[in-house]
DNA sequence: CATATTTAAGACCATCTTGTCTTAATTATA
DNA sequence: TATAATTAAGACAAGATGGTCTTAAATATG
């Protein structure tokens, strides 16, 4: 697998967030109604991007989370990078410790080029670019389909 | 991670036998000796890698593993979708079953490129490819190296 | 044929990931 | 101020992966 399911439950949920055009607080209960994920679990993996500050929360009633800055600066790479770590996009293929340039495996060149590719892609999609994407061809973030992109304007 | 470590360590015995010019039979327990993995863990991934066909295997003394078919006509691909299955070269980025083109998730069009590429490198790298690097480089497979590439003629 | 060596098979345990649950701290609101 | 709702924190359970061990089956060789 590629990412853990933490870190896809991770960029659901920061996709759901990133949908949401005023920005306000929602509560991880509504969210993991919504995406068909355990609360408890998803409580746990978005407390994880509120300590990296990628999103903020309040306690209390009319309390949530919400993206701390605006869906097209968030790229994915930081989703991942916060919950998976940086290794996928890093370690040798062949689980060597310090290939690299200097001290290669045979492997090294060609799986540090897809390596690079896979980098690119997390670099360069934002969350709004995928949000955009969603609402357009109304696409789904859940088994089901049934997520709704609401609201539709923004 | 991008392989588990069954197939890291599948990739490197097969590495190892590919690089055996006369490809006699070797005993599991010189290749995790020499590649520093654990014999019985090692033997359960060669078991599976025989049960494919990738490999043939003889019992008693003077007895081991070696390739079935040349090295250059074994690509990664096979030995990944043998320990991994090929859930990493057909699975959404997000989890999502039925993801596709029919029925896509927002990341789907990136990550089925990107996925692609991957795929194609596995599929185009034989293990011959990373003998031959190997042996021009003195390239290493195993953490510190110790490999040798014996015998470095064929 | 007896023995030693090797793979085959599977039980078993450890560790990591995934998922659940409980309690505490915070906070809006009646 | 009391209450209910929410996140924070962490203990705990379940499942998957990684790794060890034992026994059985096969086989080369003295």
């Amino acid at each position: 697998m590629l990412l853990s399911k933490s870190c896809i439950y991770g960029m659901r949920a920061a996709l759901y967030l990133a949908s949401s055009s005023n920005n306000k607080y929602i509560s991880i209960k509504q969210i993991s109604n919504d995406l068909d994920i355990s609360p408890h679990f998803l409580t746990k993996i978005l407390q994880e991007l509120t300590r990296v500050d990628l999103l903020e929360s309040q306690k209390g009633p009319t309390g949530g989370v919400r993206l701390k800055r605006a869906g097209d600066e968030v790229t994915l790479v930081e989703i991942v990078a916060a919950i998976d770590g940086m290794d996928l996009l890093t370690e040798c293929a062949l689980g060597l410790p310090g290939c690299g340039t200097a001290k290669p495996c045979p492997l090294h060149e060609q799986w540090a080029d897809t390596r690079d590719e896979i980098k690119k892609m997390l670099q360069d999609t934002t969350l709004s670019d995928l949000v955009r994407k969603g609402k357009e061809g109304n696409l789904r973030i859940t088994a089901d389909g049934s997520f709704d992109w609401l609201p539709k304007e923004n």
